[in-house]
DNA sequence: TATCCGACCTTTTTT
DNA sequence: AGGTCGGATA
């Protein structure tokens, strides 16, 4: 095999990473900067060069795609296929250490996954057995403790409570969750870490096992790991493995799920012989834009610090356009967008990043109303919709009955008699007996201790997922799924819900019919599961991220959060204002605001050609009014690349004036514009209203708050 | 058991 | 504004 061909293409420090002698070492790669390509290099130049073969290959990354692509890439750089490497997600991962050996990690053998929906019902359903309020313990809240717990590896044991009631009283709930989830055999997304560590920890022949194979590990976006997910890669390191990081820490933007950015100087300390280097030659942006992202992220302080620079020309200015609202803004884009079709360029080059969600709807209506096709990125995934959650659930609890999570979901959906009294009865006894619901169902059966007609509508109950159980074996996925369905009652059931809405669900629910059947467990991430297993297990590791179909050019709007990794010839950032971008909620804390400029940073960075940036003097949101300050993120761009866009009187102006009959009395005024009044001082131009003589302003003042004045007698003065 | 009403909340997302 | 959720009601 000629070794050098994975050099090729390379520039000189991509290479040095590369083909660094085995050892610990941490690249810290820049936006565009080939770092994907560099790990991908990096395990096809070990197999290469005989240092190891695939088998001896661990490389985790965070998301599935992501980890699909890599094994795509490396196997296209190697022309041939990967088999054995481990490549995967930190979940994906674990999930498979945990099914190999599911006994020394102290789990029955069809444990079920529970995703973070399944967990807050549980969490709720816990809360309400200890009778307390949950209004006051809210289960949100509680969840997040809990999983923060887990990520910081603590069991219940050993948190340190200092003697404060509350946290007790949190310890106490994780406890009670953790038992149940236990005795039903169920594992949440954290837990699928922690045990996959402490199956490390305390398993010495396991973890010796990974050890001696895995002397090869690699890790994609290291700056998004979080404790866990290092002491994970920590202690299967050990002392003679190498760990290959690549992470910005420039583009760390999930801090608020506990991603540790300090894990990228930790990983200098604890790691022996740790080298650094660093990728800072962008390949995908103009220099204009690369200017830009320097300038703001260089307002951030405590980076490792990088400067990324293209031998790419100078490029376009960067577009700054202060629109009147949010209407005029999506028009704005919509406009940009359909012009650029119009010259021969693809709507698939063209992205719209938002901060907020929420800001995706008005987006949309201006899309949808110039007959543009897009797609909304985020949102619901397949995997989540409660039809296919109930359908699941079915199944679920018919390979494994002590599945909790699943008797509580579809035990009366659709309804069947079942109701809170009885499922109460059965909570209790589980609880007190320490059993599942399903063998307490089975002993109050025995026992009849709830009503006849509820004993009868139970009894059904259990004959059903019993006799599905039977039939699931032999026959494939797909039809195994119809069966499902049909006999459960769902497809009934969701036909007599009215609206599209019931006829969207059932669509559905066909549709996870043909995933079922397509669905081919692949041996390396399933081992030897059964195929029903397999495909549950599937199910909850993969949200079922819609692909993007390649063959529809449609406008992509997204949240700046899930543009990341993304590139785009086109990029519109929208909203750039005070409290909206940096988000209100982040504008208190320093380092929460420098995360915001890093998300910034990050949508700056995803455009290659052109980037236009807008933002509005008045903004509806969650039905309140504001007239809110430019982004200082927009003050804190180099003024030499921008270039401000006045629209004229023909365009976005007039289209606005006309729609949305705002035409104001000719005031001299404008909405948003900052005046001042002798008496009342400094405000904000909030509202016009009549004409001549008896046109009046709304003015929200600095001191005393908004004011309805005439505007003949207010004297206000516009400059000072 | 279905449906309606009002209280409540609303940053970002993956697994 | 718009969606979700839980409780009250028919």
């Amino acid at each position: 095999m000629d070794v050098s061909s994975v050099l090729e293409s390379l520039n000189e420090v991509q290479r040095e990473a590369v083909a660094a002698p085995t050892g610990n070492l941490l690249v810290l790669a820049g936006a565009g900067s080939g770092k994907t390509r560099v790990l991908v290099h990096r395990i096809a130049w070990y197999i290469q060069t005989g240092q190891t073969n695939p088998y001896g290959i661990l490389a985790v990354t965070f998301t599935n795609k992501a980890a699909a692509e890599m094994r795509s890439r490396i196997e296209v750089l190697l022309q041939k296929p990967a088999g054995g490497m481990w490549v995967g997600t930190f979940h994906g991962l674990a999930h498979r250490l945990l099914r190999a050996h599911w006994q020394e990690a102290g789990l029955p053998e069809n444990f079920q996954i529970l995703d973070s929906d399944d967990q807050s019902r549980i969490i709720k359903r816990v809360i309400r057995s200890m009778s307390l309020d949950e209004s006051q313990y809210s289960p949100r809240e509680i969840q997040w403790f809990i999983n923060s717990q887990k990520d910081e590896g603590l069991r219940p044991q050993n948190i340190e409570t200092h003697g404060d009631p509350e946290k007790q009283l949190l310890v106490k709930i994780y406890q009670a969750y953790q038992s149940l989830c236990d005795r039903s055999g169920l594992v949440d997304f954290t837990e699928l870490l922690l045990r996959a560590h402490e199956l490390f920890r305390d398993q010495e022949q396991v973890l010796e096992i990974y050890q001696q194979r895995f002397r090869h590990l690699l890790v994609d976006e290291f700056q998004d790991t979080n404790a866990l997910q290092y002491a994970w890669l920590r202690i299967l390191a050990g002392q003679n493995g190498s760990l290959f990081a690549v992470g910005d820490d420039d583009q760390s933007i999930y801090s608020w799920r506990g991603a540790l950015v300090e894990n990228m100087q930790r990983f200098q300390r604890d790691f022996d012989g740790c080298t650094l280097l660093r990728l800072e030659q962008n390949y995908r942006s103009s220099a204009n834009i690369l200017k830009a992202a320097n300038t703001l992220i260089a307002n951030n302080s405590s980076r490792l610090g990088k400067e990324l620079w293209t031998d790419d020309e100078e490029g376009e200015k960067i577009d700054l356009y202060l629109a009147y609202n949010e209407h005029d803004e999506a028009r704005f884009v919509v406009d940009r967008v359909a012009t650029a079709k119009i010259n021969g360029n693809y709507y698939c080059d063209h992205a719209i990043l938002y901060r907020v969600g929420a800001q995706s709807r008005v987006l949309e209506e201006q899309i949808m109303q110039a007959g543009i096709p897009y797609r909304v990125f985020g949102g619901m995934r397949f995997y989540e919709r409660a039809e296919i959650k109930d359908a699941l659930a079915y199944l679920r609890l018919s390979v494994f009955i002590d599945d909790d999570a699943s008797f509580e979901r579809i035990v009366n959906t659709p309804t069947r008699g079942i109701g809170q009294r009885t499922l109460e009865e059965l909570r209790n006894r589980a609880r007190q007996d320490n059993i599942s619901l399903w063998q307490s169902a089975v002993q109050t059966i025995q026992d009849k201790t709830v009503p006849e007609r509820a004993l009868n509508a139970l009894e059904r109950f259990l004959k059903l997922i019993a006799e599905l159980r039977p039939d699931l074996k032999d026959i494939e996925l797909g039809e195994v799924m119809d069966v499902v369905i049909k006999n459960s009652g769902l497809i009934d059931h969701f036909r007599k819900e009215k609206g599209e809405k019931g006829l969207a669900r059932i669509e559905n629910l066909d549709e996870l019919v043909v995933a079922a059947s397509e669905f081919d467990a692949d041996k390396e991430e399933y081992g030897d599961m059964d195929p029903l297993s397999a495909f549950l297990s599937h199910a909850a590791l993969e949200s079922g991220d819609t692909q993007a179909d390649s063959y529809t050019d449609y406008v992509s709007l997204m949240t700046l959060h899930s543009a990341k990794g993304l590139e785009f010839e086109n990029v519109f950032i929208v909203g750039l204002e005070e409290g909206l971008f940096p988000h209100q909620r982040s504008s208190g804390d320093l380092l929460q605001l420098e995360e915001e400029r890093r998300l910034c940073y990050v949508g700056i960075t995803r455009a290659k050609v052109k980037l236009s940036l807008t933002y509005t003097q008045h903004r509806r949101l969650h039905g309140a009014e504001y007239y809110p300050q430019p982004s200082r993120f927009i003050g804190e761009l180099p003024v030499e690349v921008l270039s401000e866009v006045r629209l004229g009187s023909s365009s976005g102006l007039s289209m606005f004036t006309s729609n949305e009959n705002t035409s104001k009395s000719d005031t001299g005024l404008n909405l948003g514009q900052r005046v001042n009044h002798l008496k009342f001082g400094e405000g904000i131009v909030l509202n016009l209203e009549g004409k001549g003589s008896n046109a009046r302003v709304q003015i929200n003042f600095k001191e005393t708050g908004s004011k309805w004045l005439v505007l003949a007698y207010a004297n206000l003065q516009t400059e000072f």
